[in-house]
DNA sequence: GGCAATGTGTTATGTAATAACATAATTGCT
DNA sequence: AGCAATTATGTTATTACATAACACATTGCC
């Protein structure tokens, strides 16, 4: 469930969203879907759902474990509505802890398109804030080496505010 | 070997480090972990050889299946010199690949301690460019959540001159 | 030599992700 | 409705990535 953890505070500021909450975001994610013509399928719905669940970035092994009741799902099911929900913004995927975490851009029921975002990434509760950024340094960098970037992965490993 | 691709241009521009260059930089490795007190061991230097040998990130298992000329060393070998090497800031992890390059920060014997990077990874030959920046923007976004930022992971994942 | 600290060898296991192919649901067309 | 094409899912198996645990060896210091 939650990362262990060595410190001595606990990490109750890591809270979940409430079932009312959760709801409103998948509906708004089914919208979103149709506009594009998109099908927000079953599986596709349930991996969300256990993703928005927390607000920490989520293990594929964790949705895979409680994607049902009573048994796991299998691997490619969930990899699979992981690819899609990547490809649609509605979560990120988060390289440096192999992890999947909900889109905040979406907060306040505005439409936004799969873009780039930087995490600051909590190791000791594991919390996770996206931050949206512009990145002028790098992308001079990259016109000056003649690179076209596609995408950019942009992670700050440290404490969060309650942790440090 | 090298990684696989769909065009139709060659991957010439992904050259190696030449022996003697290779020979050079393993020495001034040595000299630098020496003047930090600590022990640059076979399996290290075969580790940082191997992977010095490649301008592109290498797999930890290209490390273990190359690392013995007849036969693949044991895992733990391998990610146990990774592990060193990266502390001593003589190579990088890069998240979204679960790969690992030569630092070029060392290049003119200069020595550089542990450092953020960024890096222009070309996803058709599979080159990489460490490139230095800094970044005022998440530092002041992170300073705004009261987050107390470790290191930052940024990789951006396009193609590069010759490959456009 | 005796000891502590560090590094390595080895076996086994844990964790993350995809290939390949069969089946099912949906969509658009007639 | 009937049909074909497309898209999505189910299923089995395999591949790729990484570490735990413990025994043994080496190094440096007293
Ligand atoms: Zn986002
Ligand atoms: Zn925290
Ligand atoms: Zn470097
Ligand atoms: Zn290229």
């Amino acid at each position: 469930m939650s990362m262990s953890h060595a410190c001595d505070h606990d990490h109750d500021h890591a809270h979940h969203l409430d079932s009312g909450r959760i709801a409103a975001r998948l509906s708004e994610a089914q919208r979103l879907c149709e506009a594009q013509g998109e099908r927000m399928t079953a599986p596709r719905l349930r991996t969300l759902e256990l993703i928005l669940g927390e607000n920490a970035p989520v293990k594929a092994y964790d949705v895979i474990d409680r994607f049902h009741p009573d048994g796991a799902a299998k691997p490619p099911t969930v990899y699979r509505a992981l690819a899609f929900l990547e490809q649609m913004g509605l979560i990120h995927r988060i390289e440096s802890l192999n992890a999947f975490v909900a889109c905040q851009g979406h907060a306040d029921g505005q439409v936004v398109q799969p873009h780039a975002a930087a995490f600051l990434l909590c190791d000791c509760c594991g919390s996770s804030e996206e931050v949206a950024v512009s990145l002028p340094e790098i992308d001079q960098q990259a016109a000056a080496s003649g690179f076209e970037t596609r995408r950019v992965t942009l992670e700050a490993r440290g404490l969060c505010k309650a942790c440090r």
